[in-house]
DNA sequence: CGTGCCAGGTGCCTT
DNA sequence: AAGGCACTTGGCACG
């Protein structure tokens, strides 16, 4: 057998099973570990699904993330969060990594037929990530620059909090009256129309409809979407 | 250099870099590989993010998936969805894994300073995922016993098209007025409230506010939602 | 391909 | 803990 750090892998034809992939498992638990093992899996929990017999790609995180990855695409097969424990226990021959979450329950359990590779990593980053061009940098580019939106205009304050949600900005046009704002980095769809709209509507109720006003800003906006904000009597401003 | 398949990686105080890390990250273009590295990453596309110098994992699939993952978190801190290109280039002495993505335009850039290991994985299982208690499920229930939303419903439709989106369920009551059902399989909050009142007055412009009924079916509803639900003059039902 | 919308969404932040 | 909401949301189905 290799030296267990940071690497257990036999080459393709060898493998891990029974006591020995166990024995190999137990010094990886509470580490970062990539797995790549012979393994059912069975999930419960919001959802329920079930996994038969395949060759899978496990990985492992001190902080309790479990990734169950396949072949194909971006999302992980079958996952847990962080803050989930991890046990190792056994079923007739076979090792099993069982993963709980508290709240709301959920149960992984990964059934271990074969091991054929197991990565225990010493060390990885933990970063700060600071992402640019969000919802946010629109929005503080507003505020810094109201005429963006239109000339005129006035901002009296961001993140506002209303009783149905919280409103982007809150701004006052050269007429006097209520500007809401809701911002989009991208296409906005329908769903950001009926979200600007409860907001003017429970501005509406203190200040009346005809002294309030809603703009959808982003970059871009969908004909639907459109062609309901204009029924709503809501307006729509272009802004990348 | 130890075998080249399915696995290449040294002892952690051992590492590749330069030309013999190019020479196995070759090897491994185009295939599911695990890498454990030290890179920088940097990304500009729909956002814009740039990691400095750590230690990563990197998962590279034959879709075109790449995934990033640092210490913590379900989620990959830097990622490439299905159908990306995967090239291995050279900046001075530094590989550098670059994934391109052509609509919308996004490039990852890995800057490889050190492989502590690479993973090249043969086969991973592609299964189909029979997903249970979705949302889907809790409509052909009541689309099966109508009565677990109220006694003498009849139900007219399912996904019902409309200009303001699909509903996802048409009834008729016993009074015959329209019921328009919104489903959630888990906590309704407003958005799911602003979603049923869309189809709701929809409805309400062919045949009248007071034919039309709207009520809102999920496990749990949030206080607001429900407050504002109310105000509409909409209803909800509880089905779990 | 655009558009709507569910998802075991996840993650962040505020009450 | 509950709730609102953005997210490089991802993924799918449908016009």
């Amino acid at each position: 057998m290799l030296a267990l750090e940071p690497l257990i892998a036999p080459p393709e034809y060898e493998f891990y099973e029974g006591d020995e992939a166990e024995e190999m498992l137990e010094k990886a638990l509470g580490r970062f570990f990539v797995l790549y093992a012979l393994c059912r899996v069975e999930y419960e929990g919001r959802a329920k699904s079930e996994l038969d017999w395949g060759l899978r790609i496990l990985i492992s995180k001190p902080d309790g993330t479990l990734l169950i990855h396949e072949r194909d695409k971006h999302k992980p097969r079958n996952w847990q969060p962080p803050g989930c424990k991890l046990y190792l226990l056994r079923k007739g021959r076979w090792p099993v990594l069982m993963s709980v979450r508290r709240r709301p329950h959920e149960v992984i359990r990964v059934v271990l037929e074969k091991v054929l590779a197991l990565l225990i990593i010493n060390q990885v980053a933990r970063e700060e990530l600071a992402l640019e061009k969000t919802e946010a940098d629109l929005v503080s580019k507003v505020v810094r620059e109201p005429s963006l939106i239109e000339e005129g205009l006035e901002v009296i304050d961001v993140e506002h909090p209303t009783p149905v949600g919280t409103i982007d900005l809150l701004a006052r046009d050269g007429k006097g009256r209520l500007v809401v704002c809701e911002f989009k980095r991208s296409v906005a769809g329908l769903d950001a129309v009926s979200q600007l709209r409860r907001y003017v509507e429970q501005m509406a109720e203190a200040h009346g409809r005809e002294k309030v006003r809603g703009i959808l800003v982003a970059p871009a906006i969908t004909s639907t979407a459109m062609r309901y904000l204009a029924k709503l009597g809501l307006e729509y401003k272009r802004l990348t």
